[in-house]
DNA sequence: GGGTTATCTTGATCTTGGTCAGAAATGAAA
DNA sequence: TTTCATTTCTGACCAAGATCAAGATAACCC
């Protein structure tokens, strides 16, 4: 069922830290430069070509913090009756990985598409983070984001419809592209309707007619996994109804 | 509507590090002697005499990290249509306050009794993660054990119908008494069906119903507040009816 | 290209659990 | 105690969304 091909080491690396576009949104952000060549001779990269790939899964011993440079992974819980839980997606620029640090990683990570990351290895977690002042703070941070994060995904799936968790999941999905720079406005989806529902807490057959709805009402425009959002306004309208527009923030949904 | 009491510093310490009983399951396990003594002389105490004192609120600036001595703590998010969210009940013994490190809390604690609280201010923490590595590392495996709690809650909320999410809730609190040491079997809710409720994404109604049908069926007793679990194995056996019971696990549930 | 499979959409039906309303129980205050 | 307010319980009704069942579309592989 699930693939058994793995994440390969990636050597040399296809770009260091010194010229990632990405480096601003990452770990060593706000680090001094011989801090940040200590930190960028830590980092080691790894690929997946397929989707399906995994990264680690559940029990297994914690090894790195990720980050993503290309593609996009999901992670995911499972039970033991066999039922299964997305708890986030991550793109270009996002950071996880950090639920390993106590007993091992509790969820597993699956690839969504060919993904290229860097890893910053278990021991230099701990040795960074007592070397370098400015790290430890970012790591800790980067932490307590991430536990806020999670705490607004509650939120979504306990209090919010259906309509306005699918809202809130698109509108995300913008706020963190236009994060690393693009418009926003064309979202690529990587992930199934089947993982979007089940993210959010639904049947896919309700993503899809959300989709169909929205689509309809001029909203967004949906092609295949192409969602184009036509008027960012009216979609921002339907995470709190009841609410005049420009009162609505969009901080509300987990990037994990 | 919020009680505008606040919690107040308490001097002298009701009891020291040293002397508590809870210090087995709190931030200084593992901590040798001399390393033990510097912690302690940083923690401070603070107590509400009241239910309904607020300890911070969303945005308030990160002061400490907290962790409860006697009583008990609610954490919520809300939205700016005035819907909230509890993201986590807290018991003796149980520390919380993380989710401050990045920028502000993101979420508000407010007592559901009097309460007495231990907590470590904010410099400590980053002065003691620097000099004492033991104490860095508890900190992040706390953190990342937060996080691994939340997921575990993401799938509760997710996919979970309501006596699933019940029967987990009540199996959790069973289980956290039992590692401070108590039995477990009969638990004293500090917390309104409304909160239970809330906390489980379902209205205060079907909180009554599911324990009244519980009830009725001879798998609990309850009287007022107070739950008495009287069939373990049957308990267990509804939060994945499609396992044998043996199978099932109880660490479902977030404790924040 | 044509055939095969997986994904997505749409419709029809059914169930869970939400909402509304009122009664009962509990607790706090006078 | 009596009163008043809050919480909890129970019933009746309803709706959001799950499930079931086909088709439609798209992706994949020889």
């Amino acid at each position: 069922m699930a693939n058994v091909s793995k994440f390969s080491p990636v050597r040399p690396m296809t770009l260091s830290c010194k010229d990632c576009s990405l480096a601003e949104l990452c770990l060593p952000r706000g680090l001094n430069p011989s801090e940040f060549e200590q930190f960028m001779s830590m980092v080691r990269q790894r690929a997946s070509r397929i989707s399906g790939d995994i990264l680690y899964r559940t029990g297994d011993t914690f090894r790195a913090i990720y980050a993503i440079k290309t593609g996009s992974i999901k992670t995911l819980v499972s039970s033991s009756d066999g039922e299964e839980q997305i708890t986030g997606f991550f793109m270009p620029g996002e950071l996880f990985g950090f639920d390993g640090l106590d007993y091992g990683h509790s969820c597993t990570a699956v690839a969504l598409e060919p993904t290229l990351l860097c890893e910053l290895p278990v021991a230099s977690v701990d040795e960074l983070a007592h070397q370098i002042p400015g790290l430890r703070r970012e790591i800790f941070r980067m932490m307590s984001r991430k536990l806020s994060e999670k705490q607004s995904m509650l939120f979504l799936l306990g209090r919010r419809k259906a309509d306005q968790r699918l809202a809130t999941f698109l509108l995300s999905l913008s706020t963190r592209m236009q994060y690393r720079g693009l418009s926003g406005n064309e979202i690529r989806l990587s992930m199934s309707r089947h993982d979007v529902a089940n993210y959010l807490g639904m049947a896919s057959e309700t993503v899809s007619r959300l989709l169909s709805r929205l689509s309809k009402e001029k909203v967004i425009s949906v092609n295949g996994r192409t969602v184009v959002i036509e008027n960012p306004v009216a979609l921002r309208a339907r995470v709190e109804p009841c609410i005049t527009p420009n009162a609505v923030t969009l901080d509300a949904v987990s990037t994990g």
